[in-house]
DNA sequence: GGGTCGATTGACTGGTCAGTCAGCCGCTGG
DNA sequence: CCAGCGGCTGACTGACCAGTCAATCGACCC
């Protein structure tokens, strides 16, 4: 009873279903596909998970509950509400950053395919754009912004403006060196604040 | 042989597919699914087009080719950069504004899904940063733009804030009423230029 | 009428996979 | 040594669906 495996494999294959998925997309992943990235039998995938379904939005809620707790968490510190915006930006940069391929699964199959996954978790991913748009309101309430822009568009458009910065370099469109993360970050702040910013 | 048809079915099957891919996303609808929208037998669909994915091909290609020759246009113009990039920002909203099916389709099923069906398009999408890029380049060349903002970034930004919104729109996190569109173009570029714009 | 040819039809096939399940393995406790 | 049990295995099945194809239709021409 008291057997701690040597090994996780329930985490073994969430880390293997990040590989294939990213690699090949969650569509075109066979179940077999990440059985065999994990080193683990077929079966054991449904031991751990009621479909393939959930191991996805497994992958998916964990890093997204980690968003909204930086969201939140940045709101909290009572500095400017740019530079609030700034570490929001910082931490979706580095998640990125550190792990690249969780974050092209998370983009690509989930947050950006509403349609299909998106949609069981529409709520959880309106909750980091009102976290946000709170950021913004409040820094109007205290004159750091200009009021004439609705704090949810400006919630969507930097959000969206850091979404198509990682598709940027997901898909290669973009270069992503070490140096141009630390420099986007920085900019899309500059961007969207000296835009929110009166004057 | 001069047989016009009164109906043209290989339009019938496109509009059929672009209502079916709005409603159900790609990979969930059956050729039987476009077919029977059409009123149309389903050995058709394979008469005019070898494969599923070649008729949202069709659908991408044939709207996103308008986008390019509008970002052309806009440049040509010799407006104002601001100017330029509200006239493609404009474009881009009035497209979902026009037929939101249509740009459901192209967003969720192509644009954001550059995994699967983007990869076939991504020279193409790759092309419309480009020039928008160039707008911002220019702009920066004659001074209406600071110049510490690389143009590729500032493009990529300008791109994700507005497919965001439509994509906020499309999926109701944010309403759009017929105002908001209007409203929507303006802001947009207001954020991104007076960031762009020196002081 | 008969011939031709493209448009149109829809039953059928072949291949693919998600999910099931019957049972094995190895530890632990009695 | 046996029983029990959870972790683990992988062959198998049932459903689904993209794409094929042989046959029919109907315009037009001779």
């Amino acid at each position: 009873m008291a057997k701690a495996p040597p090994v996780d494999k329930r985490r073994q294959i969430l880390d293997a279903a990040i590989r294939v998925f990213a690699r090949q997309g969650f569509h075109a992943t066979r179940v077999s596909d990440i059985a065999d990235e994990a080193g683990v039998a077929y079966g054991l995938v449904y031991h751990y998970f009621k479909s393939k379904d959930e191991v996805l939005d497994e992958l998916f809620v964990e890093r997204w509950s980690l968003l909204l707790a930086a969201i939140d968490e940045a709101d909290r510190t009572g500095e400017s509400p740019r530079a609030k915006l700034a570490a929001v930006a910082s931490f979706i940069v580095d998640s990125y950053h550190h792990d690249p391929e969780l974050m092209k699964v998370i983009i690509v199959e989930v947050t950006r395919a509403a349609n299909s996954f998106g949609r069981t978790h529409l709520e959880q991913i309106r909750r980091a754009y009102e976290s946000i748009a709170k950021i913004v309101a409040d820094g109007q309430e205290a004159g750091a912004f200009r009021r004439d822009v609705d704090p949810t568009f400006a919630s969507m458009s930097f959000y969206g403006a850091i979404e198509q910065l990682l598709s940027g370099w997901i898909f290669e469109v973009i270069p992503g060196s070490d140096g141009s993360f630390e420099q986007a970050k920085e900019l899309v702040v500059t961007m969207i604040c000296d835009g929110l910013e009166p004057r």
